[in-house]
DNA sequence: CATGAATGAGATTTCATTCAT
DNA sequence: AATGAATGAAATCTCATTCAT
């Protein structure tokens, strides 16, 4: 049963990167130990090392996989969004926004915070990490801008505009709401003031009502 | 000479904290050892344990002191700054940027990276650190309000507004073109970004021209 | 076919015990990996376990062979030496020299350093490993000490000599030469050595040239 | 008291390669670990590292240690020798022997054993202890060569022999019969096969009586 | 106050061996 | 008989922190 094999092989490496991701969470990727991680997978440490080269391995490819989970929803609240452009293009960012806000999309999210002390250390790491993050983001950006675009061709959003660029700025209003919610959580709500933006943008850079 | 050893006390102090800071950026917080540093500083790890408690401490009391440094930068650019208050807004943030981006400032900007590992598993870390920059961001927040609410009176900004929230949103811009560019900086330029936002708020949010 | 399969599964050890012999000599006992020796006999480490106990029971078996091969390359040396028996004894004198030099016979006589690391830890290593040696250097002696008496029956060799004790110092030598050649090859050759001692004996020892 | 820490610092470090010695000759290197060797010489794994760099310098710095302890008994035994150059080239390689012969100068001796595991895997610890045999035999091959050039000239050792090879025999012997005697101590006893060997060079190599 | 030798808990990773298939 | 994934004990080495001098 070769497919039963290979369902189970998957199977326990999700588990092995959900379980190194709880562990990195809570503790942090230094004062993680092997030891744990493997106890929550359920496996051996000796498996842990079949199926991932390092500790820091782990770590990289927990961030993937997290990654992949948040491209996936924000692909399905695309998919579900409404019939203009401009609807698709405020679900769109706030859907990213609700899958990578660790108050909303829970804990897991704060796996990124590892690996800015990592990077500082390990060239190899460094060049894998930045090269994910890039790609997630360049993607995202990508659809997003040609919502923008479509929006423009509607009428919906000013035509005067560099899309490229109004993409990067509201994305980076999004990683600067998230990072900052993170230390001043009390003073910060990242989803209201998101919705703040919309209203102010509403009237400059776009042109009809964003609120659904 | 108590006044003389007040000041060799003061500046054995800040040879340790740069030292730290060093030894923090270039190779990470845990991989960091306080023998290097107490090295570096010209000092022996007793002494170093003389003023600072830990490790940990050594950590936050460099971040304090560099966002100090942050301070004082943005403090002086915003008294040379122009004459009206959307110039004066337009210095400050402007400053803030400049006073805080690795590639500008230099590497010590990093030293911040070093931290989520550490307010992971450190709950009384992260309670002073969280308090440190929710100061820091805060009193920034609060000198530039004030000139965006001037800049108001003077038919500079847009009168409809809620002045903390445009803050708020400026400073996220900030934030996330900072934490952008980290990973992928062959394709951010946060400076020349925000050029680009001032031109786009032109005529929406700000009602007259903002550039040099 | 029970015959073809015999000769199948001698041939899988034989595969193994080289495979065996080269890690050994290359990585040493400890660092030899059985992950390694399986893949280059191109058998599974299950199988590798099926003929041997263990990796010590691999390593003594290596050596065992090792010793059948180099018994085997004296008894064909001893079978083609001259007509004499000063010449046969010089003869089988240097096949044994020639059969355990590893500058010679090549490096996997460097398989016996292995052992003495062993034979310190595991007394039933020691005792298999030190029955093989003491068998193979008694048969040797067994053997050469007969062609010295024949030596001295002949005239060959100065009559008040004790054969066995001669035939111990001259093995001794053998020994020696190999031990000092090994840490000091640029200094020692032994073959060299080996010939000014026939030199020098001739006249003492020998009452007639024994060169060539 | 510089003078008298200088001292304890010795005695500590002493005590270590003594700890170190005991553990390798008893359960092997790889099998030994730092813990017991720390815990008999009475310090932490901590102390053992602040002196050595490995664990393989430990060993290497034990033989060091041990050829320094067999270089003292043999100068003492040259010191004390007869007042003919025979009797005191006989003396002195007694002397050896005596010193290196596990049976007599006790277990440490096989402390060699140990490093013959090592040298396959590890090239730098391969050329510190070739250099470190070289050097102690041929210091010793200089000094017996020396009694045996005097010799000749007192008219005791035959006058047609080239020295250095002689030495390098009657060197090669004692390795041997060391050697040999490790894995046959039943049947061999190297002193007393040294014995004979001075009986029968006597009337050969030798024209005058050697024994005391 | 300063020093730096000593501590020892703790962490990652390896690898011989087993056994279900 | 063959396989190779899984095991988990074990081992070296590090390093923040202390404290006698």
């Amino acid at each position: 049963m070769p497919n039963s094999d290979q369902a189970r092989v998957r199977e326990k490496r999700h588990r092995m990167l959900q379980a190194a991701q709880e562990v990195f969470v809570e503790r942090g990727f230094d004062a993680a130990g092997t030891d744990e991680i493997a106890r929550r997978a359920g496996v051996s440490k000796g498996t842990l090392y079949n199926f991932f080269d390092s500790k820091t391995d782990l770590l990289l490819s927990s961030v993937e996989a997290q990654l992949e989970r948040s491209r996936a929803l924000v692909e399905a609240a695309l998919n579900e969004s409404g019939d203009t452009p401009l609807k698709q293009l405020v679900a769109g960012i706030r859907a990213l926004l609700l899958a990578v806000v660790p108050d909303r999309a829970g804990p897991e999210q704060l796996l990124l915070d590892q690996v800015w002390g990592i990077v500082a250390r390990d060239s190899a790491a460094r060049s894998r990490v930045f090269g994910l993050l890039q790609a997630f983001f360049r993607d995202r950006e990508i659809e997003l801008r040609v919502l923008l675009e479509n929006g423009v061709k509607a009428g919906a959003v000013r035509s005067d505009i560099d899309a490229g660029e109004v993409t990067l700025l509201l994305f980076s209003i999004v990683h600067g709401l998230i990072y900052r919610a993170r230390f001043d959580p009390g003073r910060i709500d990242p989803v209201r003031s998101f919705e703040a933006l919309f209203d102010l943008l509403q009237g400059g850079l776009f042109t009809e009502g964003v609120r659904a």
